[in-house]
RNA sequence: GCGCCUGUAGCUCAACGGAUAGAGCAUCUGACUACGGAUCAGAAGGUUUGGGGUUCGAAUCCCUACAGGCGCGCCA
């Protein structure tokens, strides 16, 4: 007995109230009923709120309601008991046959299990980092890169359609900043005004002229150009090398150059003319983003006729819509929280409905200790902490799940010494070896002949106490991977992996539940019955930490 | 000055408007003739920054004060 379960054979009873003239409920019936794990023991296996919420619409009290429902959802096959508590909870009991199955499911569904279609039909776009390749990636893309990622796993699971974006800023000043301060270093120049500064620089020098030997050599005119086009292409390929070993994979990376090249800029001017959301004032052109809530309108060409960022931005997005997503999600850092205002005003001002379209999400940034001091990264000093010394510290594994379990708007410190600790320090080791000991018990199972039961599968032999919580743990799994994707949460499923590891500990150190005979013993259907929840826990485990983009080692 | 985010145990953080606010670390006490002890059992630790309000019920929603972070270019 799942808690979807649970949900419609309430909706049932509801149903049936109304159709027997026992309650009004003028809004209808709901489609779905609330049913939550209760925190606290002795408050059943299931507990639901919903006398409390429809007991005033039914024009009745909460107690009384859930006395109607509690005495038809008895009745149900596989409720064992139902009780009222407190204002009028149901705290619901459910047969361990009942609940059992839900282990013989989970190796039923495999890979597939907590997948959904909650989000079916639904063409996301997700962009994250987006980070400028005039350098390597750093700290302050760490967190979106673990995040962005993880969000695009658990949108996919939950059915969407999903596309990983990263936007390459190739074109504009910056470009020629970075060029030149190439060229400075080759030739051993000074370096220029807004120049980058860095050994990464001095690394890129020598990787350019050894791609294109005599590139410096080159007239002024061309040079800028030609070492803008190798150096940029050295370092987009080292941030797709890095992200590739930090296990986040994006499905087009998008230049901005070519949006400009096809037309696609001056197109969308012309439309937003159309649209009549333009207009010139000091000769230059602005967008009246103040119609649709921004605090101030927007200049797409300067008075010096250049276009600014703000008008790529909108080709960009006019780019995403064409493409047919139905939905863009921006991933930015808090230091860019001011765009969100601007960027739902152009949704606006080309015909959309930003609440609809577009959605931005601000991650806050992350303070990382180490020995008490915090790294800061400079780029004027060119003192970075990149991803790549990161993942190098504290290992790929660790460095994903240590962001990946804490929402994006909390500030966060995280402690260099704590979270590279091999230990139940840490939680990452902590689920990856309950599922390392999920396989070693599988191993040894095999090797005393054991098999999945089958049809053979008793369920009703799960029937001890931590029998059933373990299996409630994973009767969970599918909401609460539905719940991330909504609510673009993936911390939800560190956390849910947290709490089941932690669950299926207390089981396995539980001698009643024991899976393997003891001695002479020969094997029950009990054993087997315990092998099929092993199987799922592993299952369900490993299927969670994939959507974190964290390994399931199967030894540590 | 205006705007966004945040304020929860000594520390780092959880908690779809639900019952006695939970974990881990740190501190203290137990369980190793072990299906892998990278584990488990237990203790202690709180006026959820302060003050109002909304309702059956508030850490959560609203108002307000305070504190911290980040923004507020014809920059990119």
């Amino acid at each position: 007995m799942t808690p979807a379960q649970l949900s419609d054979a309430l909706v049932d009873v509801l149903t049936a109230l109304v159709d027997d003239g026992q309650i009004t409920l003028p809004d209808g019936v709901p489609a779905e009923v609330t049913i939550e794990r209760p925190r606290q023991k002795g408050h059943g296996d299931y507990a639901t709120n919903v006398a409390l919420q429809l007991a005033k619409k039914a024009g009745t009290n909460p107690r009384a309601f859930g006395e109607l429902l509690a005495t038809r959802l008895e009745a149900v096959d596989g409720v064992a008991a139902v009780e009222i508590a407190g204002p009028g909870f149901l705290n619901i009991s459910v047969e361990a046959g009942a609940q059992g199955r839900v282990a013989a499911d989970v190796v039923a569904a495999g890979a597939a299990y907590g997948r959904s279609d909650v989000l079916a039909g639904e063409r996301i776009n997700v962009e994250f980092i987006s980070a400028n390749p005039t350098g390597p990636l750093h700290l302050g893309h760490t967190r979106w890169a673990v995040l962005g990622d993880a969000i695009a796993r658990v949108l996919a699971a939950a059915g969407a359609e999903v596309t990983r974006e990263f936007y390459i800023n190739d074109r504009g000043v910056q470009v020629n900043h970075f060029a030149d301060s190439i060229i400075a270093s080759a030739l051993g120049l000074a370096k220029p005004d807004d120049g980058y500064a860095g050994g990464y620089i001095d690394d890129l020098a020598t990787s350019v002229g050894e791609a294109q030997p005599g590139i410096f050599d080159l007239p002024e005119d061309e040079r800028r150009a030609a070492v803008r086009e190798v150096g940029y292409g050295i370092q987009l390929r080292e941030q797709q090398t890095t992200l590739e070993r930090f296990n986040t994979h994006f499905d087009i990376w998008f230049s901005e150059l070519s949006l400009h090249e096809s037309g696609s800029v001056p197109d969308t001017l012309a439309r937003l003319k159309e649209l009549g959301h333009v207009y010139e004032e000091g000769g230059a052109l602005w967008m009246r983003t103040t119609d649709f809530g921004d605090d101030k309108d927007r200049v797409l060409i300067k008075s010096d006729g250049e276009l600014t960022y703000f008008a790529s931005d909108t080709a960009y997005y006019l780019n995403k819509r064409e493409r047919g997503y139905g939905n863009c999600l921006y991933l930015l850092g808090a230091d860019h929280h001011g765009y969100v205002g601007r960027l739902r005003a152009m949704a606006a001002c080309v015909g959309d409905d930003p609440d609809v379209t577009l959605d931005v999400m601000i991650g806050q940034l992350v303070k990382i200790l180490r020995d008490g001091a915090e790294l800061k990264l400079s780029k004027r000093a060119g003192t970075i902490v990149t991803l790549n010394e990161l993942a190098d510290e504290i290992g790929v594994d660790a460095l994903r799940y240590s962001l990946a379990r804490y929402p994006a708007d909390s500030p966060l410190t995280l402690d260099v010494a704590e979270i590279t600790k091999a230990s139940n320090d840490n939680p990452v080791y902590y689920v990856q070896y309950a599922h390392a000991r999920t396989c070693r018990m599988i191993a040894n199972a095999t090797d005393l002949g054991m098999q999945l039961p089958g049809e053979a599968f008793d369920p009703s032999l799960l029937a001890h106490e931590r029998d059933g919580e373990l299996l409630r743990a994973l009767a969970e799994y599918p909401r609460v991977v539905a719940s991330a994707a909504e609510l673009r949460e993936p911390h939800r499923v560190a956390r849910f992996l947290e709490d089941t590891a932690s669950v299926f500990n207390k089981w396995y150190d539980t001698k009643e539940c024991r899976m393997l005979p003891q001695g002479d013993e020969p094997v029950a259907p009990a054993n087997l019955a315990r092998l099929v929840l092993v199987h799922a826990t592993r299952t369900v485990l490993a299927n969670g930490l994939d959507l974190l983009g964290v390994t399931a080692p199967e030894r540590m």
